[in-house]
DNA sequence: ATAATCTACAACCTTGTGGTTGTAGATGAG
DNA sequence: CTCATCTACAACCACAAGGTTGTAGATTAT
């Protein structure tokens, strides 16, 4: 599910059918690359829940699956602090008192 | 600098680093890998600029790049704001009221 | 001098990813 | 039926990243 929103172009998809069905020739024609290239990128997509194809005549309709996107937004939300605090920790440890030798010739 | 953070055992490194001078060995002994793997992590930070590294007899003592670290402290927090848009904008999605299936019609 | 240690670096392996091409099955249009 | 379109899938390619092994140069210890 992570892995499936760690592509642009994925994430892209994701927020273009959650708006709307469109069709897996349709998308494709959005993006630079080849049917086959979206149609995977939908394949993984649909693999982790997060969309859903519905089948209209000969096309596949690909809408977004609301709840799982929801879930997964969240999900981001929640490793986004984690990251934050990542970063917060490097900051303190800059914030301590105590570094030994920061000599970093800036000779003056 | 992005992709030297990129790794988390490169963020170990630094973390460490950053309260105190330590030889590649020494490094290298903390993380379950080759030596040779730990000095090429070592000279991605090095060559980001993020670690400076000290000859100290026959040692090559490590330590922090407070500056540059900071900065890139400062840069991660911009892309998180980043992100954290990208995820609200999934959630503006989520939150319209419309989601039926407004056609895709490609005016030929 | 010899051995042991620390470091640097090159070559190679493996894995994972995104992309392309090619082929085949379904389905609707003429 | 025949053709064009939409889709699915397998095979293959290129590339990047992290790791390992092997080799060579420095430096300290015996």
């Amino acid at each position: 599910m992570l892995h499936a929103l760690a592509d642009p172009t994925r994430r892209d998809i994701v927020t273009h059918v959650l708006q709307g069905e469109h069709s897996v020739s349709a998308l494709a024609r959005r993006y630079p690359m080849s049917f086959a290239a979206v149609q995977k990128h939908v394949a993984i997509l649909e693999r982790a829940d997060l969309v859903t194809k519905r089948r209209h005549g000969r096309e596949q309709l690909v809408s977004g699956n609301i709840a799982a996107v929801r879930d997964a937004t969240a999900l981001l939300a929640q490793l986004e602090e984690i990251w934050r605090a990542r970063i917060a920790r490097m900051g303190e440890i800059l914030a301590e008192p105590n570094h030994p030798e920061p000599n970093q010739g800036e000779p003056t």
